[in-house]
RNA sequence: GCGGUGGUAGCUCAGGUGGAUAGAGCAACGGUUUUCUAAACCGUCGGUCCCGGGUUCGAGUCCCGGCCACCGCGCCA
């Protein structure tokens, strides 16, 4: 960051900016009461029927306004009366108020558009003036989440093995859902659900007695620790004496064998080491790290619970439940598909594991909402998981949260295909961050070989990082998506580049200015925005909450990447049409205002995502 | 077989509880810079919203039937 040079500013301004938010409240979403107003209008207005009438308030085509409401059409057919006449029949009685913020205007067959005035813009631009003031507005946004706890499952890679390209969209999907939540008020469990318990560590201790190489597992313990598991697996062939010496020392590590569970404990400590230095890299820390392994004693409580009131059944040996009023989950489908809570050898699997978290989740942490981040080929598994904890806890009286399968699809080369490397192998995702950051370093030394080589270098880690996380957060989480490098990395289109040349282009005035963007007394003097670019920028501006609530109710947040890129549109064509540093002070602070806060707003929604934003690129 | 997800411009994708003339980006073509980062902006071209019915003032969106792709479906996680 550049010192920055503060000019003298006259200090008598400072008020007058503000004027707005002094003196009445500026709701966060400026269409906050346009429902109730029409509803009061309605009634006031004589409507027939004015109790039953859904306004139907939304975000308009900005062609046609910032708001509509489109309930006039159903409720006036409904009742064979003109929706024309309606309308204004409902616009007449709109308490006089509503016109200091908003045109009003009947269009098409009866929709009332409302336009926000140049001066409602202002007066939002001046009340939600910094971070602070945007949480604050956030706080409640959506549904009930403010003051809740919710618990965040994502990630959850199993231990002893590297990450790949597979664990990438949960890692980053989850972690912007965690931050929505936490920007609308809820408090945020983070829990990294483990694979770190199973039959592979048979296998994988098997094979570290015998082969284990010390220096290979201080250079690098993961690579070591997969190579030992190879090794194991392709030693103990089905049938074979050394399959059952395998299963000896899997029966050893879980009968509390002090050699064998120091070995295990080795492995997650080394596992969850590299694991951190991926997640330092994404930004991402866990609260907590509570795998498959800490719910290996509660198990036992899950069995006799769901047995004890009748949910769960003995079937061919193993412990099931079927859900029969579901038609899929039947036990008289054509295909029964039990949800296997204990199998016939008595192992715990999968479903026991999971039902024991969900209620450590409930009673532990007093979760009142759960996201499982995971892809979409176990939805049927968390579907089940779903329909028993239900029956569990209404059975038992557990307090029982609201249960989100956060599901997304694959993650395809530009074949369609299975992401792999060129010879057909996984790709790590150690490799995959390098080689993103390894391109971005390229594109800026080309662009702007002036930046010195160390700046360059976090603007390559910003940029690259920020590429890869984006081109899965801007598109929709159910689709499978196409990783292309060439896209996401493009400054064209709606990719991280584009969203952070906007940033940086903004620092970029400031710093001309010898203002900080934050610098309330620089921008005092700044009055409503008047030209076309400066009033498409600012009724943008103020459809951030809108964003925020659309991805955080639908847990979706390519909703925020697709606002954001829409802003860093509307503020490239604003910057192309309008220079900011012009000699009329008036119109200087207008434009700077606008500058402002299109940078909290780019650089808040960016955060949120998870990306990491830079102020020169 | 049953089920999930998807099928929208040449390509990659958005489209909220049904709402106005279905939108972006890329590609193609043309234009904009003595001016705060041209890594940008502006414009043109481009549609059987998979097909067929239905519901209604109004359907890409809801319902029914069909086609295609990927995926899941008892002891892996």
């Amino acid at each position: 960051m550049p010192v920055l040079r503060k000019p003298p500013t006259p200090r008598l301004r400072v008020a007058r900016a503000f004027r707005f938010s002094r003196r009445m409240h500026v709701p966060f979403d400026p269409a906050a009461g346009l429902d109730e107003v029409l509803r009061s209008a309605a009634v006031t207005a004589g409507l027939p029927d004015a109790d039953g009438f859904r306004p139907e308030v939304r975000t308009a085509d900005p062609r046609h306004g910032d708001f509509q409401a489109n309930g006039v059409l159903g409720h006036a057919k409904a009742r064979k009366l003109n929706p024309r006449a309606v309308a204004e029949q409902l616009i007449a009685a709109l308490p006089a108020g509503i016109r200091d913020s908003f045109d009003v205007a009947i269009a098409g067959p009866g929709f009332i558009n409302f336009t926000l005035r140049s001066s409602a813009l202002q007066a939002w631009l001046g009340a939600y003036s910094d971070a602070a003031a945007l949480r604050a507005g956030a706080a409640g946004l959506g549904r009930e989440h403010a003051g809740r706890t919710w618990v965040v499952d994502y990630s959850g890679p199993n231990t002893a093995k590297q990450m790949h390209v597979g664990h990438l969209r949960s890692a980053v999907i989850g972690e912007a859902i965690c931050r929505l939540l936490q920007f609308t008020g809820a408090r945020v469990i983070r829990d990294n659900h483990l694979g770190d318990w199973g039959t592979q560590f048979g296998k994988l201790i098997y094979g570290y007695k015998r082969w284990a190489d010390p220096k290979a597992l201080a250079e690098d313990a993961i690579e070591e620790l997969e190579r030992l598991y190879r090794l194991g697996n392709d030693a103990t062939p089905e049938g074979s004496p050394e399959l059952d010496e395998a299963r000896r020392e899997l029966v050893k590590l879980q009968q509390g064998d002090p050699e064998n569970v120091a070995l295990w404990r080795k492995f997650s400590e080394v596992s969850l080491a590299a694991f951190q230095q991926i997640y330092d890299r994404l930004g991402i820390r866990f609260d907590h790290h509570l795998g498959e392994s800490f719910y290996n004693d509660k198990v036992e409580r899950v069995y006799r619970e769901l047995s004890e009131a009748g949910i769960a059944e003995d079937s061919a040996g193993a412990l099931v439940v079927f859900h029969d009023d579901h038609p899929r989950f039947s036990r008289h489908a054509e295909r029964p598909n039990p949800f296997m809570v204990r199998k016939a050898d008595g192992a715990s699997g999968y479903a026991s594991t999971d039902l024991a978290t969900a209620l450590y989740r409930s009673e532990h942490f007093g979760a009142d909402g759960i996201v499982i981040v995971t892809d979409f080929r176990q939805s049927d598994h968390f579907e089940q998981l779903f329909l028993t904890v239900r029956r569990w806890f209404a059975a038992k009286g557990h307090r029982l949260p609201a249960l989100h399968h956060v599901s997304f699809g694959a993650v395809t080369g530009e074949d369609g295909k299975a992401l792999k490397t060129r010879s057909g192998g996984t790709i790590k995702l150690k490799a995959l961050l390098d080689e993103a950051e390894e391109r971005a370093l390229a594109i800026v030394t080309e662009k702007n070989p002036g930046i010195p080589e160390a700046e360059r270098l976090e603007i390559a880690r910003i940029v690259g990082i920020g590429a890869v996380q984006y081109a899965d957060l801007s598109q929709n989480r159910s689709s499978n998506y196409v990783f292309s490098w060439d896209k996401m990395l493009s400054l064209e289109g709606n990719t991280a580049p584009y969203l952070l040349y906007a940033v940086a282009r903004i620092h970029s005035i400031f710093r001309k200015a010898g203002v900080s963007p934050g610098d309330a007394a620089a921008l005092a003097a700044a009055d409503a925005p008047v030209e076309p670019t400066e009033i498409a920028l600012a009724r943008k501006l103020v459809k951030f909450p809108d964003a925020v609530r659309q991805a955080v109710d639908g847990l979706r947040p390519h909703y925020l990447g697709l606002y954001l890129f829409e802003l860093a549109g509307d503020y490239s064509s604003f910057n192309n049409a309008e220079k900011v540093l012009v000699d009329d002070p008036a119109v200087r602070a207008r434009r700077l205002l606008l500058c402002a806060r299109t940078l909290l707003v780019l650089e808040t929604g960016l955060g949120l995502l998870g990306l990491r934003t830079l102020t020169r690129m």
